[in-house]
DNA sequence: GTCTATAATACGATAGAC
DNA sequence: GTCTATCGTATTATAGAC
């Protein structure tokens, strides 16, 4: 593999652990060993452009990883169970949730810097879509799918927050239980 | 007022702009015009203590705040409504939200520091209380209110945080008028 | 493309005078 | 209780050799 793609990769975890101010150039380039004319060569603007890259690659995987779980299952029903339990497990397995948000690695720059915000935007706005798509296709009409989807991103990543706070995965389970209540209303 | 307060209640301020380690101890003082030596007569253990002492003022604020509305509306369908209205309201004063949530200031410590993640989990856990009590009024069992009230705690922190991001109060919109129906199922 | 050396600055924290 | 001066140590970023 090639060392931007390293340096990616290893920045995109160490975020994920420490969030973006926590983790200072150095603790990356000595988790990557590499220099910093290596790494300035890659990225002439330094750490933010750095941030965008892990950004972008995470927002893909993420999305390619939801995508994965939409398709495998007939409805949003389930498939968002499905979604849930994953989290869960990851959860129960590692004792965070590092995947499927951004929040506890940009919040504190989102309302700053406005290429972190468009990041964090744009993810939103891919997960709604696929939310929405899946609810269209369960029959909603795409106004009630839009507003359904908008509240599952929320609930998600509110109940990602409360896990993370309270050292339990108990929030989300039961967020998994009462959204298909929401959804049911309006079949 | 005394100094100890004054600093406390415009370091809340920046920290609510800036995140926690977006503020530094030099910013704070030249914002109270104090010295450093004063700060660390009020506050031995630096700046961590200072934050923690704004949460818990920020906590305070917070929860009387959302216990006036909930007194002075009937069910919690229309005390919540009235509670995103004035988030909504607030919003399109001063183009942020930065009251309602810790989120935005210490997400990226909620993993590493143990008071400061305790500091949250209380206000969640406050919050959810407020909610709970007003469902078991409305009639519903406890059980039914304390998982409503999670996912309205949830909910709202998700809405928060993709109101920031996408620069609009759209979301907590659509969640007003979501929520309701999620009770109504209940009912 | 990667290295070393260094710059310039900001950080949190402490000591001691008054 | 507040001040000034200072201490280490981080930070991001740059310059120039190889």
């Amino acid at each position: 593999m090639d060392t931007k793609s390293m340096i990616i990769d290893t920045a995109t975890t160490l975020f994920q652990q420490k969030g973006y101010i926590g983790v200072g150039l150095n603790e990356i380039l000595k988790t990557c060993n590499i220099s910093k004319g290596s790494l300035y060569h890659h990225f002439p603007n330094g750490k933010e452009e750095l941030l965008i890259a892990c950004l972008k690659s995470m927002s893909e995987s993420i999305t390619t990883d939801i995508e994965d779980i939409f398709k495998r299952y007939q409805t949003t029903q389930e498939a968002t169970l499905a979604m849930i339990e994953k989290l869960i497990e990851n959860y129960n397995r590692e004792g965070s949730i590092s995947g499927y948000t951004f929040t506890s690695i940009v919040s504190e720059l989102a309302t700053l810097s406005a290429p972190v915000r468009n990041a964090c935007s744009y993810l939103y706005i891919k997960m709604q879509g696929i939310y929405s798509n899946k609810l269209v296709e369960d029959g909603l009409s795409k106004e009630t799918a839009d507003s359904i989807a908008l509240m599952m991103t929320a609930a998600f990543e509110g109940g990602i927050m409360l896990c993370l706070t309270q050292k339990s995965s108990h929030p989300l389970k039961v967020i998994s239980q009462l959204l298909p209540k929401l959804m049911k209303g309006f079949q």
